[in-house]
RNA sequence: GACCGGGUAGCUCAGUCGGUAGAGCAACGGACUUUUAAUCCGUUGGUCCUGGGUUCGAGUCCCAGCCCGGUCACCA
């Protein structure tokens, strides 16, 4: 049999299951009010006794948390009892608690959620260490964990099961955690400076606001494809135009593209706009956003990244987008067949392609990894920013910036550009010169139309929530990030005598 | 999509030249009232990813496929 050792596994803990049903415990718990967290817990301040003398009784306590390891002794038993704080020994003595709950003693198993009543001590080994008077039975792991010293390490079964992940490696619940405090700390800063949060289609008809191939899905009662979106960006805009001047929404965006450890299908942007703001708004903004969040998780501004440091002191350099790409690539700009000599040196394309593109290419290959430490990257080409606001001084360039960090792309932003006509020319343009999935510019009608009775001249942004988690919690995969990253589903098991269908 | 690496017990991993499938943890039985991945004695546990092929004999070699990871490409 295939699954004979598992079986046998879960046998012997659902006999252990049966045992403790009959002796009138429930075993799946139930209501278990008054306990604390295991941190708060191990905070008590407590005096270690001096050598020889028999401990003060300590503090009466009550914890709940998951058994992750057991040291049997005899008529002794020491448990380290996990829950989302922290661990703490638990010591249980068959004298102590008497027989009935000895006998329960006997079937907890490795994974097994318990809650226990006991006073807050030191062993003589002086490990602070609940000594228990009375135990609650909270919950039977009818599967047996990971093993109890290295976890879980199968990448692929950390992600399938990211439940079990989460319990067996303390790492991984810290990052989840901090995850969440980086996106809390952004909506406090957000509300702070006067932004509503506000929610729009994640359906659209009209897939706009970025460069990528969407998802498809159908509507059946009106019969219309519609999209996932790939951005919220012409929502929140067309609210600039009904008087919300500060507006963000923090949501789940979609792109049909591929996966790779700096790409989810699906993942979280965090998008902002601000009414009679710029860019440079926009990256004051930026800036505080990620200052307070690092502030919020801890560890300070010198950060680690894989092998590398990153310094996060602000303020960030402002580099001007041409600056970088003489630079770096030792070109001039304007000198299109020295553009065109360095791109084709670096592997870029150049045959039929317009001069802002190549020019954007060149950049992604002799820029974009040079810039380590955070840089604002800003003034791009005007004609691969269908949505920005070009300068008055020069309309090539378009009053844009992204924040670069070790060369991911944190954060993209904009002087939005408000002008109806120009931007539905803009969109046309875009369109004809390229295939549709492929354009930024995808031609929507209603969004001109909303621009029409005037949106106020706005700074944009948007910020990649898991990238700069990736960053800030030093962790080298989106995956490692999202909770539960996209996978292939697995091949239902074959039914008996039939074989696994193949697609 | 291309290339590289991986898939062996519930978990973490060995497996030599092609010759009976291994360890630790977990589990089970036993000893133990202050352990620290407890220890000690004993026992159980396998679709070696799948399917072909070579061979007297394949976890091992060959071919094809599946899944995962990494790098690159596309993208944010």
């Amino acid at each position: 049999m295939a699954e004979e050792s598992r079986d046998v596994l879960e046998a012997v803990r659902a006999e252990k299951l049966k045992k403790i049903a009959e002796s009138g415990i429930d075993p799946w718990g139930h209501r278990f009010d008054g306990h604390q967290a295991v941190a708060a817990t191990r905070a008590i301040e407590l005096p270690k006794p001096a050598e020889g003398q028999t401990p003060e009784p300590g503090p009466t306590v009550r914890i709940a948390g998951r058994i992750m390891l057991k040291r049997g002794q005899g008529k002794v038993v020491f448990l380290d009892v996990r829950d989302w704080t922290g661990r703490i020994q638990v010591f249980i003595g068959k004298k102590q608690v008497g027989d009935e709950a000895w006998a329960l003693v006997e079937l907890l198993d490795l994974g097994d959620l318990l809650g226990v009543d006991g006073t807050l001590g030191y062993t003589r080994t002086g490990e602070l260490t609940v000594f228990a008077t009375a135990l609650t039975f909270l919950g039977k792991s009818l599967t047996p964990p990971p093993e109890k010293w290295h976890g879980l390490t199968d990448q692929e079964i950390r992600y399938r099961r990211r439940y079990v992940d989460l319990f067996s490696n303390p790492e991984s619940l810290r990052t989840f955690l901090g995850r969440s405090t980086i996106v809390r700390t952004f909506r406090e800063v957000m509300h702070r400076r006067g932004f509503v949060e506000v929610e729009t289609p994640t359906m659209q008809a009209i897939a706009g606001g970025a460069a990528a191939k969407p998802f498809v899905t159908h509507h059946n009662a009106l019969d219309v494809e519609l999209f996932l979106r790939i951005a919220p960006e012409l929502y929140l805009k067309r609210l600039l135009v009904g008087g919300m001047e500060r507006v963000f929404e923090i949501g789940r965006v979609y792109r049909n593209e591929g996966i790779s450890p700096k790409h989810n299908p699906e993942f979280t942007m965090m998008e902002a706009y601000q009414a009679y703001g710029d860019y440079h708004s926009m990256m004051d903004l930026t800036e505080s956003l990620i200052c307070a969040a690092i502030e919020a998780i801890g560890g300070g501004f010198i950060r680690a990244w894989g092998e590398k440091t990153i310094d996060f002191t602000p303020p960030w350099p402002r580099r001007r987008y041409l600056d970088l790409l003489r630079q770096y690539a030792g070109i001039d700009p304007e000198d299109f067949d020295a553009v065109k000599a360095r791109a084709r040196d670096v592997g870029v394309e150049t045959e039929g392609r317009d001069r802002d593109v190549i020019i954007s290419d060149l950049f992604e290959a002799t820029v974009e990894d040079a810039l380590i430490g955070p840089a604002f990257v800003i003034d791009y080409p005007a004609a691969i920013c269908p949505l920005t606001k070009r300068k008055a001084s020069d309309p090539r360039i378009a009053e844009r910036f992204e924040l670069f960090v070790d060369g991911i792309e944190l954060a993209n932003a904009y002087t939005e550009l408000n002008d109806p006509r120009l931007q539905e020319e803009l969109f046309r343009s875009q369109l004809a010169g390229q295939k549709e999935e492929d354009s930024m510019a995808k031609m929507d009608e209603d969004f001109v139309q909303a621009l029409k009775n005037a949106m106020p001249p706005a700074g944009g942004l948007g910020i990649g929530i898991d990238r700069l988690c990736m960053l800030l919690l030093n962790k080298p995969s989106i995956r490692d990030v999202v909770l539960f990253p996209l996978m292939r589903p697995q091949a239902p098991r074959a039914a008996e005598g039939e074989e696994a269908e193949e697609g």
